[in-house]
DNA sequence: GCAGAACTACGATGGTCCTCGTACATCGGA
DNA sequence: TCCGATGTACGAGGACCATCGTAGTTCTGC
């Protein structure tokens, strides 16, 4: 929870978002950001995407209102940027800054995505089935 | 949460401490159990240790019970092992499970910690200086 | 100006998490 | 056997989070 700096110029219309500076970006908040399911998906398909796109890109099983608060907590976290293009709203990961500031750990927690996914789509999709909880 | 397995083998004092097998250990859960201040610093003291250690060599700011929660947690995220060795309770990182399932991950993590550690010393404590939170 | 599209803000709800104090269990040793 | 040390379990309180629906804002195009 970095007190991110609302950088709204003129009083009016918030047509500038806030986003935390590079050396505001904790690596604790990193980490929470990335530990959602929803918001790892949504960092998994900006990573593909290599550039920007808009919200409505994402097929997440969440409600539009959901998505656009995964969407604030990556920005206020410092995972990607939002920039205003019309209508659209388009998204972006920081990789630079994240790489400037944790070397590695974006494209280590991305490879481990998708590493556990592959190694989930063989092992079948009933999650509990992993758990084996022995019956003595 | 993953459905640790409550290996209880006998109805009577749980001696043994029940650990998700590698198979069961998600991404999304040991990046939420890292995204904790007080859990990450327990895997940088274990890290450094090399090895084993007791729960009580870390003086972290919260109560013992706390503390129990938080490697509880981790134990549970299949970031850590813990064996009871008479009174002492002993912990351990899990490295090799970590490093099969998510290479580099734990790693780079504790890089990330340690560099962002010692930026932080340098830049001062003051976070809210950054803040600003300009309200409207 | 007006309709539609894209997205946000707000409030509410239910769940999870962090923290703690207190009481209890286990083990080693006197 | 009893005591101290180590650590757990339980319950509670307070905060935070994820989710949703609804209403509102901004922009594009006719």
């Amino acid at each position: 929870m970095p007190p991110v700096a609302t950088t709204t110029p003129t009083g009016g219309g918030p047509r500038v978002l806030a986003h935390p500076s590079r050396d505001a970006i904790r690596l604790e908040d990193v980490l929470h950001a990335l530990a959602d399911p929803v918001r790892l998906s949504i960092v998994r398909v900006l990573a593909d995407a290599e550039g920007e796109c808009s919200c409505s890109v994402f097929d997440a099983p969440v409600s539009k209102s959901t998505l656009t608060h995964h969407f604030r907590v990556l920005r206020e976290h410092g995972v990607i940027t939002q920039t205003y293009r019309g209508t659209a709203k388009m998204n972006a990961l920081r990789r630079e800054d994240l790489a400037d500031l944790f070397p590695g750990l974006l494209d280590t927690v991305l490879a481990a995505a998708r590493r556990q996914e592959a190694a989930g789509l063989s092992a079948g999709a009933g999650a509990a089935a992993a758990g084996a909880t022995s019956p003595s």
